[in-house]
DNA sequence: TACTCGTGGAC
DNA sequence: TGTCCAAGAGT
């Protein structure tokens, strides 16, 4: 808010269960948090209680389905997350099912998520849990913060929703809330912030109730306490200090932001017959272990067309040839927006119908190479762009069957 | 501490 | 179209 306009969103002169002010027009109220905590604490829950969203992963709180769901959700708006969770749990239905997959196919159930490590660190965790715990999850915070991919936040999370431990679950939301509540003036993922987010989180749990008080807390900074604040339909209004204060939109104290970075990017896709050229990128770096058509940036100054040319010589050592442009695709990961130039390609000196193999590529950007027929494409998981070019080009030869639909 | 790691929704 | 950013973890 700017230029010091009195915010329009009133909060209610009369609040559940406090007295109504004198007259219609006074402020309400303020309840400085600290000292009414109960009173906060019976007002969440009260509002989680007739407010929560029914999600797939409200219904059991096995440990399973809570690590699930929490590794699934982070960085990841939550109704994004639920078609991915059924999909997922029909297909793994518990640890052993998971710790028997293979990882092409758990990333395939993964893709379109990003943050592709996610997968691969669920699946060497539930390979750990038939290993070291016998196939039951271990329910003591050290065995389940130890689990590849498991952090303090998703920790707190499974110890405190599935287990009922009486521990914090501090997420951006969390964050969120306790940085308006109690009025936090730094950054909230920075020091001093951090620490005074985490002990103000700890000491809102209330006793036996941590799952429902954790998810409240989530759910209210999703459902009301978001970018754009509704504090009229609060639970918390009454004992917010920032909007006591009428800073509410001066709260969360945003904190450093990474500039984006446009770069142009070629993919070429080499067909022979009826098959397609596809490399496994390497594990490590992004979208690891993720089958692609090959292609890298366009160097300063030179053309997409001799880019992909280039590129695709380097990365597998086929001469090939440029037949035409399939199009642009733009796209963005976290600190970059890519441009993808697509192409179609073929092998330079062969007419397409030649009936003995070519020579293996000589890789130097992946592990593993494949011509696959279109349709076979659909069961590798690919980066979003290059499923998005892969279903423009063979849409009408093999309709897609995931994800969502 | 600061950077990397995806994607799509909301505005 | 641009910008922010969402139930974070690993390095």
């Amino acid at each position: 808010m700017r230029g010091g306009k009195t915010p329009s969103r009133a909060v209610p002169a009369t609040l559940p269960g406090l007295a109504s002010a004198s007259s219609a027009s006074a402020p309400p109220r303020h309840l400085p948090p600290e000292a009414h905590l109960p009173q906060l604490q019976q007002a969440l829950l009260a509002w989680f209680a007739a407010h929560q969203r029914p999600l797939p992963w409200r219904v059991n709180y096995t440990p399973y389905e809570v690590w699930i769901s929490e590794v699934m959700l982070q960085q990841t708006q939550m109704e994004r997350g639920v078609s991915y969770f059924t999909r997922w749990m029909a297909r793994f239905p518990d640890v052993a099912a998971l710790a028997a997959a293979s990882e092409e196919e758990v990333l395939r159930l993964w893709e379109g998520l990003g943050y592709y490590s996610r997968a691969r660190h669920v699946l060497a965790a539930a390979r750990r849990i038939m290993d070291r715990h016998g196939g039951v999850f271990p329910a003591a915070l050290e065995d389940i913060r130890a689990l590849p991919g498991v952090g303090p936040y998703t920790a707190g999370a499974i110890a405190s929703i599935a287990f009922g431990e009486k521990l914090p679950c501090v997420d951006a939301n969390v964050e969120r809330v306790v940085a308006r509540v109690f009025d936090l003036d730094t950054p909230v993922k920075q020091e001093p912030a951090a620490s005074a987010v985490r002990a103000w989180a700890l000491r809102l749990v209330p006793e036996g109730k941590a799952r429902e008080h954790n998810q409240a807390m989530m759910e209210l900074g999703a459902l009301v306490c978001g970018k754009k604040p509704r504090c009229g339909a609060c639970p918390l209004a009454a004992f917010c200090i920032s909007l006591h204060l009428g800073i509410v939109d001066q709260r969360p104290v945003p904190g450093k932001r990474t500039p984006i970075t446009p770069i142009e990017v070629v993919t070429g896709v080499l067909r022979r017959k009826d098959r397609i050229f596809v490399q496994k990128r390497l594990a490590s770096g992004v979208w690891g272990n993720l089958w692609e058509f090959p292609g890298g940036r366009v160097e300063p100054g030179e053309s997409p067309e001799a880019a992909v040319v280039r590129e695709f010589e380097e990365e597998t050592g086929f001469a090939v040839a440029v037949d035409s442009k399939y199009g642009i695709i733009r796209h963005g990961y976290t600190t970059y927006k890519i441009t993808l130039h697509c192409f179609a390609l073929s092998l330079a000196g062969a007419d397409g119908d030649l009936e003995e193999a070519p020579d293996p590529p000589v890789l130097t950007a992946a592990s593993a190479w494949r011509w696959a027929p279109p349709r076979e494409l659909e069961d590798l998981a690919m980066p979003a762009a290059h499923r998005k070019l892969a279903d423009r080009i063979f849409a009408a030869d093999a309709p897609r069957r995931l994800p969502g639909a």
